[in-house]
DNA sequence: CCTCGCCTTTGTAACGATCCAAATGTACCC
DNA sequence: GGGTACATTTGGATCGTTACAAAGGCGAGG
């Protein structure tokens, strides 16, 4: 049994022909499991190409066939959780189906995000799974991606011209009814100084949730005051800094629907230094439920947005775009889950 | 200015070649930025280049070339914020150099590792990232990598035969060191009761924290009870649930160093449970300094291991290796910095 | 006018797979 | 024995790019 041992050069379909005296296209129909080979020279064929230590070419393939076997997905933040859990559901369903990931994180950068789409472009990926970094431009997206590769737009709009990009798919999570849930829940409380905090209005998801909170607001009758509604970064570290904000208005809030998950926790540690216990004297909601929630102090309300379940319905939406392109473009909005906890008490007596 | 619509047959270099009426070398030396070509030639050929929408087609070239232009990075677990950082560092080097990210997520499976390699092998990747799925083993690996492609193991050890794969780099945290340096922590705190708490004996890593907990504890002159050792998945919930196990023994610990932040978390749930309030009647310490761990109640002591620096160095070392295989095989290990917070407290009086 | 060198350009054969039409058996029936 | 049907195998062209050797044009120098 004597075994080939690993050096250089990569053994072909041709080394296994020659090997084994038949022909290329002979090779090629066993690897592909054609059954028109007779069985005795398939399993010929088949101890040659272990013998060999064989490994098939996809690149090559697929340039015959002009094929492809990779999807690409490009992320404005792959370090957040959120995204890294969708990173995950996407690669599980691909690798189910044979295919490949290729990643490309921008780093909420819109001039990366082209780079890297354009780089991407280059492997001739079959479909792209695009969340958008902040304020990137349909045009020039376009532009990057060319207008044959089919796209899925994830989590965020992208700004610019609607017609470059109507025959996009697109994927977003239902932020308006979210939000709408968090608020009618503080309502319910009987909380009627409501704050919206946090989250940059150059963001969809953003304007989204604002108006989720806008519409069960006025649907209450309560009106808004101007310093209830508090832009910050979306991260912890600004949420805590700009937490102050909400208190310079004639009239404090007594609850807030903040942006998400990580705003909320930034929020607790702002309430915190201003002596206020958050869960108890005051209220709050996040978005996403990431782990933390379930276990800060107080345990956050929040919206469970499932980012996994998020991730593999994204893989399934572009496998069945890249399989028939001729279908209308869909835009598909993913419920979200309100999750009460303790975050959200009633309002002090 | 003629734009040709997108439509469904991808431009090539022929097209441009005929569009302009030189040979498809000539393109090929414009599109390389070869000096040979004649000024006029070259804006002529860049022209056409932009009217027609030319996409490069790295697949065929690298066929050609007998080259690649992508690194495959495989990890145990991407949902991890700790290898979410890490790959965002990867892709990070990487999309910089010109290369591709091909992911893949393993989910701590060695059956899907193992399927998940071959199926990236088949794409020709230049070279590997792996962060090994638990009782991964190096023989099945081998085989299934080749041993042409160079590999890069990160952050676990894999188990068996060590020849079989002694020519792989190897880029490790100094666990043992962290560890060591915890243990000292709190022995400075006037401890001198501490357990182990977490992480499975599967994992090299936990092997080596438990090594360095163990030469702290002996260089001080204090033993350790059977019971203070205490076996967990390292995540939140199983830390949570094993934690009645620390007190079981004659005596109970007044410190744990943890195996890493989520089991910390985890524990502090469980002392609360017991009515112990971590930070002031028990220390514990973690690893990995997870965002969570600066804003917890208390906050966490932990080890700082900057995942994504790790990304980064991963990509620089395999690329370095791509480069020029010959030098021999190098072990990299990557200090870790403690961080004192509130957690670990002196003992009570 | 011929030769030489220089600057550009080009035809052709690869890379490793697949498709296709055509060629080889070989079995069976009249 | 010839013809037909069926099962199996095969050469050669091809996918989009690059390497290589060789060719063409052109000015200078002898």
């Amino acid at each position: 049994m004597g075994n080939i041992p690993p050096v250089g050069r990569k053994v072909t379909l041709s080394d296994i022909a020659a090997g084994c005296d038949v022909s290329r296209a002979t090779v090629s129909l066993v690897l592909r499991g054609s059954p028109l080979v007779n069985k005795h020279t398939r399993a010929r064929v088949e101890e040659e190409l272990r013998r060999q230590g064989y490994v098939y070419n996809r690149a090559a393939a697929n340039l015959r066939r002009r094929t492809s076997s990779s999807i690409a997905l490009v992320l404005n933040d792959l370090a957040n959780p959120f995204f890294a859990e969708f990173a995950a559901g996407v690669d599980e369903v691909l690798g189910d189906t044979g295919f490949v990931t290729l990643l490309g994180s921008t780093s909420e950068s819109t001039e990366r995000e082209l780079a890297v789409l354009s780089s991407l472009m280059e492997h001739g990926p079959a479909g792209i799974i695009l969340s958008p970094a902040e304020g990137s431009d349909a045009q020039q997206i376009l532009s990057a991606v060319g207008g044959v590769t089919p796209l899925l737009l994830f989590n965020r709009e992208v700004s610019g011209d609607v017609a470059a990009c109507d025959h996009w798919d697109r994927l977003f999570l239902d932020n308006q009814r979210g939000a709408r849930l968090a608020t009618e829940h503080l309502i319910g409380q009987g909380h009627k100084r409501i704050a919206f905090y946090g989250g940059h209005l150059g963001s969809s998801s953003c304007r989204q949730r604002r108006a989720g909170y806008t519409e069960a607001m006025k649907a209450a009758g309560l009106s808004v005051e101007p310093s209830w509604m508090v832009e910050c970064i979306p991260n912890r570290l600004d949420a805590v800094a700009q937490s102050e904000q909400l208190f310079q208005g004639k009239t404090a809030p007594t609850a807030a629907v903040c942006y998400n998950d990580a705003v909320a926790l930034g929020l607790m540690l702002g309430l915190h230094q201003r002596g206020l216990q958050p869960g108890r004297d005051f209220a709050l909601t996040g978005f996403d439920d990431i782990a933390e929630a379930a276990v800060s102090a107080p345990p956050l309300t929040t919206l469970a947005v499932t980012p996994r379940d998020r991730g593999r319905q994204a893989a399934e939406l572009i496998l069945q775009r890249v399989k028939d392109p001729s279908p209308p473009p869909r835009q598909t909005i993913a419920p979200v889950q309100l999750l009460v906890r303790a975050s959200s008490c009633p309002p002090p007596a």
